[in-house]
DNA sequence: AACTCTATAGGCATATTGCACATAAGGGAG
DNA sequence: CTCCCTTATGTGCAATATGCCTATAGAGTT
């Protein structure tokens, strides 16, 4: 999160890129998992994984969807039937759910990484 | 991690990009508060940190001290001293224990939000 | 007619990393 | 002495991933 509040360069510092790398194709994964839906609705369901209103990009969010369509990790079929322009709904595949199961090993993996890290963070500044 | 053991696509999927990303600098910062010394010597110790041997590039290894002085979180001095060739022996900076705080905070974060992405997978994914 | 909300998407720049390769000093084997 | 290995530091190029800005377009509201 780094809060660049006051003694550290005023700019930006490495640390700050949030949200994390790597981590929205599995939790759009997750969310197309629950139900099928298109890339607007998904958007405004990120919050609950951390993603902060506005902070997401659409832009990437729609190429994440088109990308994971090639992989074959979900399909999509246009819907006009509703009003509004045309949403594009998506839908996870079995291959996608193994992948979101693979994704799962991942960042767990990732956790117990960073509690590593964070362990001999402690040790080396106590208190 | 993502065991590409199986079925799902035998060349590689998104979630295979172990290392984790932007996992280095904490890493590196870590030790060289421990410690001053020289990047090949860095790269040797990296494997405490789930950095399997020969996963660790020298390049990146490099290039990231490299980055690090000039943003002022270390300083480099040669010593040629010892033998062998010259070693550029780094130490770490107070802007660079601050980064490095910056860091844990920041890795703190991700952590829980991993843990809590965990959560509602295990909570649609049971047994 | 203008504005907003919904909905999808492309272009461009930047960041991060992996792989391959270049350079160079010193020590040991033959 | 020469070849090779280990130590030690770096560069070049490509692929990946992401952020910001912009474009398009339907439908309802003022």
């Amino acid at each position: 999160m780094c809060q660049d509040q006051g003694s550290h360069h005023g700019s930006s510092c490495s640390c700050s890129g949030m949200p994390m790398r790597r981590f929205l194709q599995p939790c759009l994964l997750l969310l197309l998992h629950r139900r099928s839906t298109h890339g607007y609705d998904l958007i405004q369901n990120l919050g609950e994984f951390g993603f902060s209103s506005g902070e997401t990009d659409p832009g990437t969010v729609y190429r994440h969807l088109r990308k994971m369509e090639e992989e074959k990790l979900v399909t999509s079929a246009w819907d006009t039937d509703q009003g509004g322009p045309a949403k594009r709904l998506y839908q996870i595949t079995g291959e996608g759910e193994e992948i979101l199961h693979a994704w799962a090993v991942t960042l767990n993996g990732n956790k117990q990484r960073i509690e590593d890290f964070l362990v001999k963070y402690k040790t080396q500044f106590p208190g």
